[in-house]
DNA sequence: GCGGCGATTTGATCTGCGTCAAAGAGTGCA
DNA sequence: TGCACTCTTTGACGCAGATCAAATCGCCGC
């Protein structure tokens, strides 16, 4: 089995599982977990595919195993807005929930581990530490949202480019924590127009942003998506975020 | 006792505690919500005051009892963006986190029904169904707070405006749904410059949207701040929102 | 009734970003 | 090798909303 796959077992291996399987095994009767193993399928989809559109019935709850879903809603007139960036470990899908309520599609080759929904609750019903730890991952998520609405409501669109960088490239790697001076290199996993659509902009307007910080020596393009940061402090400033807290989710 | 009041104990009265402990009572051991009753107390807060800062030890979660409460968060040059609305009913804190992300203020004279951190997450160990409610009000927010950055992103001001009267309207009075047509009249809790940092605008584009709307007849106002709205799904229209989703969180 | 003060409205002007348009650049297929 | 397609960049121009400024309204204390 690869190890890098999130699941709910308790492969020793298994370091990013989203519930924290092996935080929690101690507590855990083992056939709990077996049952968990045996409502648990993979789901494949090439880049571009749609997972499930808004409204339509949702009747699994999943964790991203290798590559990037997003999460947008869209208006009548086809005005977009991301909603959700969902990287590897991520969670989707709300026990409780009948309906998706946001189109959920990869923007990269994906493959999710996916549960059966009425399982999984059943499931949560019995081993309590699920819901907790579910718990904290819809906390977390609320709160990048609201750092998120923050960018969406009051950054410019050379901070919202700048916390966008700061953000993905954060999450890549899991690493520099601030402060740490060394340069960074990482992929954007995202189109031009999907930044857009991330940052409440025109794929133009992103477009011109990458090219000023580009100019002004913030980052550093080889090809188009990959990126490097010599002073990781420059870019977060260039974000306008605050020197300590925040973007971290 | 105050029987609008939220709370945790089996007060028959209690309609909208957040908990649904009417709901649940049955599965409950008495002395359990006779231990929230213990933990439980109230502070009160005049409109303008800070609750709390962001960045604060924060050691007790709470509900909102009467009033109006927001969070907020601010940028080290003063720009500052609405992340949440509290509303009678609604909740706030999280277990398991030390400090508060953000500031939360009274917008108008506020009650709030506290309980002390610790005692409340070992109640939760002990109780899961608090638990398992937690997490279902927390994506209830996390819908809300995407449906929100649809509104930061993409909608124009007057969409905006629409959208911020629509949410206070149908929050306001528990009320009208879609397709009643018949006419809705409430306060608008917030200033100009509260709705502005709701909305991502300046308090004077809030202001020239607000006088457009009553110029074009969607709404009309009593005073400042007395609205009323004679056809609601024109409302809706000039929202921008679908016909049937959204919104309502 | 009269000042004082914050909240709100309205006007004039400026500007960041959107819109429209066209020209590269990268990749795969014939 | 060249065409076709998508993604990206860049330019020119316009406008929605920000900014700056000045009334006006409403409310409270005197």
């Amino acid at each position: 089995m690869d190890t890098t796959h999130i699941h709910f077992t308790g492969h020793p291996d298994c370091g990013n599982c989203p519930i924290r399987h092996r935080a929690v095994c101690a507590r855990c009767e083992t056939d709990e977990l077996a049952a968990l193993e045996q409502i648990k399928y993979y789901r494949s989809f090439e880049a571009g595919q749609t997972v499930i559109w808004s409204g339509d019935r949702m009747d699994f709850v999943a964790s991203v195993v290798t590559g990037i879903a997003t999460l947008t809603q869209t208006m009548e007139d086809g005005r977009r807005q991301m909603v959700g960036l969902l990287l590897p470990s991520d969670f989707v899908g709300r026990p409780g929930r009948e309906r998706a309520p946001y189109d959920v599609t990869a923007t990269t080759d994906l493959v999710m581990c996916c549960f059966r929904k009425k399982p999984f609750e059943d499931m949560m019903v019995r081993t309590p530490h699920i819901g907790q730890r579910l718990l904290e991952m819809t906390l977390d998520e609320l709160d990048a949202a609201r750092e998120w609405m923050l960018l969406l409501g009051r950054k410019t669109a050379r901070e919202k480019i700048a916390s966008l960088i700061a953000i993905i490239g954060r999450r890549d790697s899991s690493l520099k924590l601030r402060g740490d001076k060394g340069p960074l290199t990482f992929d954007l996993p995202l189109t031009r127009e999907a930044m857009a659509d991330y940052l409440g902009l025109t794929l133009e307007t992103v477009s011109r942003q990458i090219s000023a910080l580009k100019r002004d020596g913030v980052i550093s393009l080889e090809g188009k998506r990959h990126v490097s940061v010599p002073d990781v402090d420059r870019l977060l400033e260039e974000a306008g975020d605050d020197t300590d807290g925040g973007m971290l989710a």
